[in-house]
Parts: C-alpha cells; sequence; structure tokens
DNA sequence: ATTCTAACATGATAAATGTCATAGTTATAG
DNA sequence: CTATAACTATGACATTTATCATGTTAGAAT
C-alpha cells in the first residue's frame, strides 16, 4: 500500500488537487531517494524529466560562480516541489539542488505532472500559482540586493530562517547553515557575513551558541532590517 | 471589426494557443488604451484583475525603494502580456508599470484569461512557461548583481538592449532610456552609471551621441561582461 | 587520545561604489 | 527666443565591502 495520500507533500504543494485516481497514478509512478547532507539531488545543467516531492529534509537551489562562489537562490522544505520550473521549460536544470540536512525525496516522471497539468485545472493553477509566488519573491530579492546593505540582508535573511524553519528547544534556528551557505544566501562574502554576525552578536541582537544561532531581539532586527 | 487576429500580441504571446472562437471572444472582451511616455499604466499596489497586451511601445516594470530610488525589473515590449503574474496570484500588483515610450496597449479582463486557461491546455502551458522564462531570468539576474560588477552588468544590459531592442539607422541603441532608468536596470547610482559610460567611451566599447548611446564594440563588452 | 581538516574568527588593507557638490547641456514651455 | 527645468557630467570624498593573511576552535578520522 502506498502512502502518497498521507503524504504531507500532498497536503501542503499543488498536488492537493489532485483526486482518488489520480493520486493511486501517482503512487505507482513515483520512485523514492534518501539524499545525504552534502550530496546533490540534481546538478545545474542536468535534464530531470520530473520533479522532485521534498518529504523531508532541507535543500538549497543554488548556482555556483565563476570564482568558486556558491549563490543560493531558495531553500526547499518538507512539502515542497522541486524541479518545476526546468521541466515546464523543457530546459535542463538552472541551478543544483542539494541537501542541507539528510532529505528524502520523492521523483514524479515529467509524464504524470503533464497528465494531471491537462486534465486538471485546479492542478494546473496550483503549479502555476506555486511558480508566480517563486517569481515574486525573486523580484523582490532582487531589489533587496540593491536596495538594502549587507547588514540589512542579513537580518532579513535571519528574520526569514527563524519565519519559515522554526526554532529548536534551546531557541537555536532549526536551519543550521554554515556561514559560507548563509553568505552565499545574502550575497556577500563569507568573512563580511562572520563579521556582521559577532556585531550582531555584540549588539545583542542575536546570540552565538557555538556555530548556532539564537534571534534574541526579533523586534531591532526587523527595524534594522526595514530601516532607511 | 476586431483585429486581434491580425495583432503582433497574438502572435507572439501565449495568445497564439487560442482558437478562432476564443479570438473572438477575446476581441470583445478586450479594451484599448493609449499610454504617453511617462504615465503609468498600473502603479504598485493596485489591482488590476486582467492582463494588459502591449501592442505597441515600450514599458518598464519596477518597484519604487524608500530612498526614492526606482528599481526596474524588466522591460517590456510589443508582443507581451503585463500583469499575469498578480492576477494569477489574486494578488495586487507588486510592481508598477509605466511606459518608457508611447504605448498602446489592450486590456483582458481576468474571467476572460481564467476561462481560457481552463478550457485550452496549449494557452495554459504557454502562459506557465512565459512565467517560468520570467522566473529563470530573475534568477539569473539575481546572480549577476550579486557576482558581477558594476561595471560588469552595464556592459551585459548594454548588450542585452542591444539584443532585445536593436539599433536604429544611425545605429544606436532604440529603446532611449534615461541614465537615471539605466541605473535602474543594473542596480546602481545614477553617477556611477554615467561616469562608467563616460568610462566605456573613452575606451571605445561604446560611442556617446548626446543621449544616445552606439555599441562599438560588442565583442569587448561580451568579453567584459563575462570575464572573472 | 592525537592528528587533521574544515569551519569560524578577526585584523589590515585595498577596491568598488555611493554621496554630495557643482557645473555644463539639452529640451521644453511660455 | 528666452527661461526654466530636467538631464548629463565630473570631481572630491566617505563608506561599504571584498580580499588577503593569520590564528583559533571544533569535529572527524585514525
Amino acid at each position: 500500500m502506498n502512502k502518497c495520500d498521507q503524504c504531507i507533500v500532498r497536503q501542503l504543494s499543488s498536488l492537493k488537487a489532485l483526486n482518488k485516481e489520480e493520486v493511486i497514478k501517482l503512487a505507482n509512478s513515483k520512485t523514492t531517494h534518501k539524499i545525504k547532507k552534502g550530496e546533490a539531488i540534481f546538478e545545474e545543467g542536468e535534464v530531470t524529466n520530473g520533479v522532485f516531492c521534498v518529504k523531508d529534509g532541507v535543500g538549497k537551489l543554488s548556482k555556483l560562480s565563476a570564482n568558486g562562489k556558491d549563490q543560493i537562490i531558495k531553500l526547499v522544505k518538507s512539502g515542497e516541489l522541486l524541479g518545476q520550473r526546468s521541466m515546464i521549460s523543457n530546459e535542463p536544470a538552472n541551478l543544483s539542488a542539494k541537501a542541507i540536512a539528510d532529505m528524502e525525496v520523492c521523483f514524479i516522471p515529467k509524464s504524470e505532472i503533464i497528465h494531471f497539468f491537462n486534465n486538471n485545472n485546479q492542478f494546473s493553477l496550483n503549479l502555476m500559482q506555486s511558480v508566480c509566488e517563486d517569481l515574486k519573491e525573486s523580484e523582490n530579492d532582487k531589489i533587496a540586493l540593491v536596495q538594502k546593505t549587507v547588514k540589512q540582508r542579513l537580518a532579513e535573511t535571519l528574520l526569514h530562517l527563524h519565519d519559515a524553519f522554526g526554532e529548536n528547544a534551546d531557541k537555536t534556528l532549526k536551519v543550521q547553515l554554515t556561514r559560507e551557505e548563509l553568505a552565499g544566501m545574502i550575497g556577500t562574502a563569507t568573512e563580511s557575513c562572520i563579521r556582521l554576525l559577532s556585531d550582531f552578536n555584540k549588539l545583542e541582537l542575536i546570540e552565538l551558541v557555538g556555530k548556532k544561532i539564537v534571534l534574541k531581539d526579533i523586534k531591532a532586527l526587523k527595524r534594522l532590517s526595514e530601516q532607511l
């Protein structure tokens, strides 16, 4: 007996529009994969021919630059789909997807998705809306990159991580990113990121618990991220 | 007699998937508008409730920042649709759309688009692909903003303008942007943009003909925009 | 436990870019 | 045809951020 019906992805993603029959079809065509922290789900330039459902774990979509820095475009967590854009555009992946925490993902072949897209209006609308959501976020990120300082972007990103992933029992952020990855998210040098974290620590905006981070003064961080 | 059938937008945009019957339906529901240079089609925060077809002219999608700078997200030209994203997301516009050169646009009400989306698979796929295209571009822009210098981004943007809009008989770029708008596209201060244009002029990469720009050494510009 | 490696941290310095001031130029309204 | 505003241009300077160097710490492997 398959479990697609109960799967978190089915509850949160565009797939929630599928009916019983479609879910059965889905369950029969999907394949499940475990990806260890650090491993890739797919690499930039690969032809994926389908989408990945994130059942568990956290991943990053990133692009490696010529100078060796890895720019992170988006983090994905359980419940989300991955690789929709390149599948729909019929193009090789523009970004690499790698696990930041051990992941469990299911692969759904393109043919299935296209079938759902053509036969289920709610599904196609959902899928469309999720791409639109990504687009809006990307445009807003672009604006932030230009109009905000590194300090503001760091504050903003910490708040976003807190919002999207929550905190552990000890108040530390649940997503565990290296300083380098955090730098990659805000678009700055690793050293600059570390330096600013130190500053924030001294200002008691955050607390550094080993490599983990606690947001101590969320209001101040918010003010900082929005200030003129 | 309406002319939607012959319209350039119908030939270039997602609307090319519409059949005769649908085009007639479209022609009966659309309204045509003339927008003068500098005027807005819609402003950030407005609820548009439909999409705009660009029949003629050039427009910019931009967002005004708190410090008064206008960040340009995208230029649109004849044949393109405008406002698809916010319509699909059911949200007020995230960006303002303004004319850079006198424009002629048609407004198509949301109900029509949704009807086509639900009844014409090819149309919905086209629409989806166009949003995906925007997303890919936006992600690549984001990466460029972080990984390239202002100089490189200027070179890249000049090439893109040349590519997308072409040149006049005197070789000057066809889109006429102010230095401020150009700065808004590459995400820098107007003065920095002007200064770099001067530099490029001295290096004979471009020629400044009054306010217009001629690309003199496209290969060198390309090299510059890609160099490490 | 010891060594080794990757991650974190910080100082010194350089480079890129923004800001402010000021002046010349062009377009446009009256 | 002038006056006025908007745009273009350039210099001087301040600030931000990247880069390079170096040291420290923490975790993994032997």
